[in-house]
DNA sequence: AGGGAAGCGAACCAATTGGTACAAAACAAC
DNA sequence: GTTGTTTTGTACCAATTGGTTCGCTTCCCT
């Protein structure tokens, strides 16, 4: 007779890897640009696997969202909230720097643009994590000395700044010298 | 016998009215996310219609860009040009007033984010836009006697700004006074 | 009036979509 | 080794996808 048996078969994929290789194709194709061979051949993992471990498509792109701000948001704000980096300017200007590839450009503005409209909880989630950063940039900017209001209308404008940049960057449209302009933005 | 014969059966349906209800049902769902009856229903027209007269989907996204820029892009390219509008600052906010709804956000940016990486016609159709937009602010600007440069990068940030805005609106996300930001930006 | 060119719309199509079923396989506990 | 439980992978599925075919209709032109 048996009581508990936790684990007959142990799984032969990590979930965190698969997870992040469904976040890399969501990131670059969306969520309606991803047919399941391909989301499981970046994830991989077999059909079976797929719906056994996560419940369906829409899961698993939420579930990459969640990895995206454990992962990317929480680098930036980890960077925003450490003041060893010089001044504000430069820790936000870098921000703006351009990565490998940046026809991807943001995981939660593509997210926001395509499925926030027809979703709900890609908006909520999205939501957050847009206010998670804009505030991370308020925090340290009252930390540097800003009032509340002042820091509060600079985040906005760099937030919005931020999207914009990364959304134009898709087509390819440069959008200038951003160490310079968010040090004119910091100083009024 | 016949030399030529024009136009045997007259349409029935008016092809700009068409593109229009393309380009809404395109606006609010993204490319992928329209499905062809949905989209007939949109244009008014059944499936023989449709790809007779524009070909295939693709064809139809393209024009309903087209007519995008025609008419959206063209009034805020027109709006900017006259200078019976008060202060530069008051024009240029008024691109920033929210719309009817803010979900289905700027047309232009949905197709920057959901296509342009993967269709090389839209990138470029994308790019143009971006382009006219923002010339159409810098050539105001320089008009008002701001110099080359510092019109060009005021510019870029407005351009910036507006993409960035109407990205957060997607999601809901408030991003503030954008008249006292403009004249903010303007004056430096 | 009648010939011919074009628009129209429904029936049809192959391919792809996301999702399920189920048998074989792998392991822990006994 | 046997049993029980879970994972795995393939075969399968219905529904939907974008697109084509083709007979019927419309109406310009002579």
């Amino acid at each position: 007779m048996h009581y508990k048996c936790a684990m007959a078969r142990p799984r032969e994929f990590n979930p965190e890897t698969a997870i992040s290789g469904a976040m890399s194709i969501f990131w670059r194709l969306g969520f309606k640009g991803t047919n399941l061979p391909d989301l499981l051949d970046a994830m991989g993992i077999t059909r079976g696997s797929f719906y056994k471990a996560f419940g369906d498509k829409e899961a698993v792109y939420l579930e990459a969202l969640d990895l995206y701000d454990r992962t990317e948001i929480e680098t930036a704000v980890t960077l925003l909230g450490s003041h060893q980096e010089a001044a504000d300017a430069d820790c936000i200007a870098r921000l703006f720097a351009p990565r490998e590839d940046d026809s991807i450009g943001c995981f939660g503005c593509n997210a926001m643009v395509e499925m926030a409209p027809v979703n709900k909880k890609v908006a909520e989630k999205t939501s957050v994590i847009a206010t998670r950063f804009r505030d991370a940039v308020k925090d340290r900017l009252i930390r540097s000395g800003a009032s509340h209001d002042i820091a509060q209308d600079r985040a906005d404008m760099i937030l919005t700044l931020y999207f914009g940049s990364k959304t134009l960057a898709k087509t390819g449209v440069r959008s200038g010298n951003w160490p310079a302009r968010i040090s004119q933005i910091l100083t009024k």
